[in-house]
DNA sequence: CGACATGTTGAACCTCATCAACCGACGTGG
DNA sequence: CCACGTCGGTTGATGAGGTTCAACATGTCG
């Protein structure tokens, strides 16, 4: 009752897996979970090593990370509150897990989590929709990695923030801070820092945005934001 | 029983998602489906339509593609023998489907689909890996598109061909069938076809590969290939 | 055989990576 | 309190890798 309790407060009870879920059947998801806190840079989950964990996230932004035997790194996914952490029914993890900005998890034990995955078809279901989401998220990517240009690629990437962040979506003027470092940005995009940097305040010259210290972003035009990331404005 | 009696006979049986059906499960399954034929270039499925078909692979290869407003091409994924075509619990589709060589499939309509997915829980997990393996290849494609060189990404394409192709995958001498033309291979390695062709002559001139035709390949050292790959030799 | 698609090779150009210097903010220790 | 180092970010100069454009070679199918 107490744990349950928890969960009623919780910021991201609706949006998250929880969302799915009954309160008996949250209860007994709470009862095996426990909450956690990781600094900016700190590392969650190391590729290559076994599974051992899920989570919900409840703030914060994480970034899952691969690396080539060199050290190139690229950026494989964002997680933001309400996102789910972790690969079911795998072994070893496939991408390093790092705290971007400061976070907090909702962390369950794996063993337990996925017992609970077999016995409650609902939980099942919603994971398996954002693993399709996932999906066409890093589909997307690939043509953004693929085909676009240095510019094309940070005007995506600022129209993807502001449609998961601004709180008027489709308005001129929304706003929001970016979660990621130029660095973060550069390995998200497959780029470098000095080019990120250089497109950005591109951006600011023609007036698409406006920037507020390093990580304030104003926009001034979705369509413009739109045209320049080489895609149809619904999308 | 006669249906029954085609799967008996088929050649992707065990290997795709029907190897996780009872005899029962298949039989309702094979009510619901019918082979169709595609010829190379043929489109099966188009990007924002709305979702009507599922498939099992029989044989060929299919390219599944996006396009930047301006015509810019990009393959997001490849489909082969005994794997799945569609896109589960969604409206639309985000992609276009289209036949790269000669096609053959095994075709359920998507709604009796979606109600045997819905009916048949190791239907939906097996579905549900697929899709999760599906995940993880789209990651490490974007870490490719991102981060490698040209000569790393044709070699790093080989050496996926020869590990789902090659009869022997971990000998010297693997030999398989290029399923790609120059232009597919070049959307989905992210390049042009110039550059490709340009790497592929390299390959052959530093005595990695052989080159039958255009389109048989016959690799001499794996080891070699992997670490033109710019990739750990396991992976 | 001829026509068209596919593949290769060459030369010029351009985008973006690389290398380097610089700036401001922040934190730490003398 | 200021000197110092570190980290994140910006800007400039230079060059390499890959695109673009063009011509040519090869293959395939009627």
């Amino acid at each position: 009752m107490d744990h349950l309790h928890r969960c009623q407060l919780c910021a991201v009870r609706k949006l998250a897996v929880c969302g799915a879920m009954s309160d008996e059947q949250l209860n007994r998801l709470n009862e095996i979970a426990h909450y956690k806190k990781y600094a900016a840079g700190q590392t969650i989950i190391s590729s290559d090593q076994p599974v051992t964990l899920f989570a919900n996230i409840v703030s914060g932004t994480i970034k899952l990370t691969k690396v080539t035997v060199d050290g190139r790194e690229q950026i494989v996914g964002l997680l933001f509150a309400s996102d789910f952490l972790g690969r079911t029914f795998g072994r070893t993890n496939r991408y390093f897990a790092m705290a971007a900005t400061d976070v907090e998890l909702c962390i369950f034990p794996s063993d337990a989590f996925e017992r609970l995955i077999a016995t409650f078809p609902d939980l099942k279901q919603c994971l398996f929709e954002r693993t399709l989401d996932d999906l066409d998220a890093a589909r997307d990517w690939m043509l953004l990695l693929g085909r676009k240009s240095a510019a094309e690629r940070v005007a995506s990437f600022l129209l993807l923030l502001a449609c998961r962040f601004a709180r008027s979506p489709q308005q001129a003027g929304a706003q929001f801070d970016m979660p990621l470092k130029r660095a973060d940005m550069a390995d998200y995009l497959g780029l470098t820092v000095e080019t990120v940097s250089r497109q950005m305040t591109r951006l600011k010259a023609t007036g698409i945005i406006e920037i507020k210290g390093t990580r304030g972003i104003k926009l001034f035009s979705m369509a413009r934001l739109a045209d320049a990331a080489g895609q149809s404005p619904g999308d």
